[in-house]
DNA sequence: AGCCCTAATTAGAACTATTCTAAATTGGGA
DNA sequence: TCCCAATTTAGAATAGTTCTAATTAGGGCT
């Protein structure tokens, strides 16, 4: 690999020019770097808020513009939970969310090996699934 | 069972003047009936829309505040897909949705008898899960 | 039946997350 | 360096939903 990067996804290091199409401008190089780095599923505005500090005169328009290109490179997945305010989140590993009521924690759960949807789901053979989006609510064990 | 119905859901015949805790009023009554009756998961505008033809009078408010008494009460279930409208559905069996991008249909899917949500999923043992919601985008095979 | 009182309904304003608009800025390539 | 399309920006607009405050409805009492 060299230090261009023209291909996917983006993994460790500094972020080059251009990731899985998308080219990084300050703006969008700084709002990716909080997601790598930040994996407790922020909100558009939480975004904003961490920019600011390093970027002052970014806008929330901005913040806005930068998630939706990343999230339509699929450098990014958009987490919605019920009608609060989207989420976002630079894991691109197949995963679901789990909200832990008792901390606010969103946790990310991956599928078990070999797991398939059909097997849980009563789905028509011969049904093309194209997305998918399941979050759970609960509580997790409290850890000693 | 006796006409009042204090109790659980409502299944068939005319709605009483109580069901789940939940005293109809006429308004309540209306909504509710179009859910029963309509399970294309309407959203609070079509819902107002058909209450509309029957009462004139209704308010947006009170679909709004008759919807949320309704899923308080456990009678019907509020369903989002992404960041669009909510959606309502009176099925009370637990289900997920599919939406079908070829005919914008929001289909319910069951679950498959004895599937459990631990074989698909890495949960932590000891993990409560206290509410689900999975939605699914793709294309049903085309009936012949 | 009439009264009372609380709950429910109503119209409209307010709210909030998000998107749009139009002008200013940036920066990669000729 | 200059140019131009892409990007950023501030602020307005939008849309779904919730709130406010006034009105109405109707179940339970006498
Ligand atoms: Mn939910
Ligand atoms: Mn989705
Ligand atoms: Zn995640
Ligand atoms: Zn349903």
């Amino acid at each position: 690999m060299v230090s261009s990067d023209q291909g996917g996804e983006h993994t460790g290091g500094e972020i080059p020019a251009v990731v899985g199409g998308l080219r990084m401008t300050k703006q969008r190089r700084a709002v990716y770097q909080i997601l790598l780095d930040d994996r407790d599923h922020p909100t558009a505005t939480d975004v904003f808020r961490r920019v600011e500090k390093t970027m002052p005169s970014t806008s929330l328009a901005t913040v806005y513009n930068c998630l939706e290109a990343l999230v339509e490179h699929g450098l990014v997945n958009q987490v919605n939970f019920d009608r609060e305010p989207s989420r976002f989140c630079s894991n691109l590993k197949e995963h679901v969310h789990f909200h832990d009521e008792s901390t606010g924690v969103i946790h990310d759960i991956s599928f078990k090996k070999g797991a398939k949807l059909e097997d849980l789901l009563s789905l028509p053979k011969g049904t093309t699934v194209k997305d998918l989006e399941l979050t759970l609510r609960g509580v997790l064990p409290k850890k000693k």
